[in-house]
DNA sequence: ACCATACTGTCAGATTCTGGCAGTAGCCTC
DNA sequence: GAGGCTACTGCCAGAATCTGACAGTATGGT
């Protein structure tokens, strides 16, 4: 194996594990020394992969995502930076400057003449989107990834209010409306809930019973039939 | 130097040529021997780089941006596929098609656990745009990266008529339409046109005498300043 | 026919990588 | 504080890989 394919494989072993790790096990699971592996370590490090190391703990890699070397046609590249650009404009902060800090990232290693070509990139979106909805949809992206449950008062179509408990597992992008996809503990039923008529959001630090996956994939099956009520 | 640092190097020695050049030229740029330079063309063929040689002739490289290994936060690589699949709902084919594609690369190269993550993420975007125009976006960018003027019929928002030729140099888009800016040569003045105003587009074959670069930025200078008119 | 070029196989020497050893330093438990 | 576990560094000899040179084949253009 070579050394490059074997770098790769070093960031899936620590994938796996989410506690510490030593050196020597991971070592072992690639069949190469000790010593080698404190030099695989630091040239991923060099390379820029969040890899810390405490000494009498181990070796933790933050989450986060490794591409190897990787080509791209003009068109893709321009639908990225587009895209990516989209999403800059978007209301939920955290979103839009990872939006931003990725296109920076793909910037920062590019040689210089195609940097310029990527900074005048032709392709532009309209101005930014303003927040319609007062909640913070950091917090709904992070209650998904989680799989925890989301408390709120929402007002409906008709202005009725009332009081939810949902289990959340998807966000919708619309032109000018979020939309938070979830299972309605009140209605025992999927629901989406517009984020501008969703106030007193409580991330409730309860994991929901069922993997968002499976949850997704429901979901989905009853978008393909039109539902008979 | 490192080999793959070398690598890097072999692929922009190939862009800035845009002509066939052969690979003993290459190996010289390179400080390295012919052979060793047919084995690195191999690698960086083997990891997916579009190198072309032919007998007789010598290397081009099929123009394309080259990545090198990135690492990217959770959620900037959640940006980057929330962007694309934007995109990739875009009524513009060809575009729409490389973000498509360009996902399924990033997609291809992930081990299997992350690819089901990115597969299940959790942020969705709405329904595919219609088409508002009958127009094709395809020629619209092709004449902005070639900087050729383009010919059409454009309908005001009056409801008048007139045969514009302009110096496309940027295209917007907006949550309902695309709009194309331009230099106008009938106004002598930076115009945009709706595409869905727009009505037999012609792609004339003459290039037009400034850069887009240029444009773009004297563009942008005009709309720092609201205009006195 | 001739030339320029891409491409492959082989092999010895140059270069790099690797593993083992010795040693330092930080964190945790007892 | 003592002891155990661990990260990390420098060094060196052997293993593995890379490199350059040469010889040879194939292909396209003139």
């Amino acid at each position: 194996m070579s050394r490059s394919e074997r770098l790769l494989d070093l960031i899936q072993c620590l994938r796996r594990h989410r506690r510490p790790v030593s050196g020597q096990l991971l070592a072992d699971e690639l069949g190469i020394s000790i010593r080698t592996l404190y030099r695989d370590i630091a040239t991923l490090q060099g390379q820029g992969a969040p890899i810390e190391g405490e000494a009498g703990l181990g070796y933790v890699l933050k989450p986060g995502f490794m591409l190897p070397p990787l080509m791209f046609t003009d068109e893709e590249i321009e639908a990225i930076v587009l895209g990516s650009r989209w999403v800059a404009k978007q209301p939920d902060q955290r979103l839009s400057a990872a939006a931003a800090n990725a296109l920076a990232k793909i910037a920062a290693v590019l040689p210089d003449d195609l940097r310029e070509d990527l900074d005048a990139s032709t392709l532009l979106v309209g101005p930014a989107m303003t927040a319609i909805e007062d909640i913070d949809l950091g917090t709904v992206r992070q209650a998904i990834r989680n799989e925890r449950k989301l408390g709120f008062l929402y007002r409906d179509a008709g202005g009725a209010a009332s009081q939810r408990v949902v289990w959340p597992f998807a966000l919708g992008f619309f032109d000018k409306v979020r939309v938070v996809v979830a299972w309605c503990e009140m209605r025992q039923d999927f629901r989406h809930f517009r984020t501008d008529r969703i106030s007193g959001l409580d991330a409730i630090n309860a994991r929901y019973p069922r993997r968002r996956q499976a949850l997704l994939k429901e979901w989905r099956a009853t978008l393909d039939k039109p539902s008979g009520s």
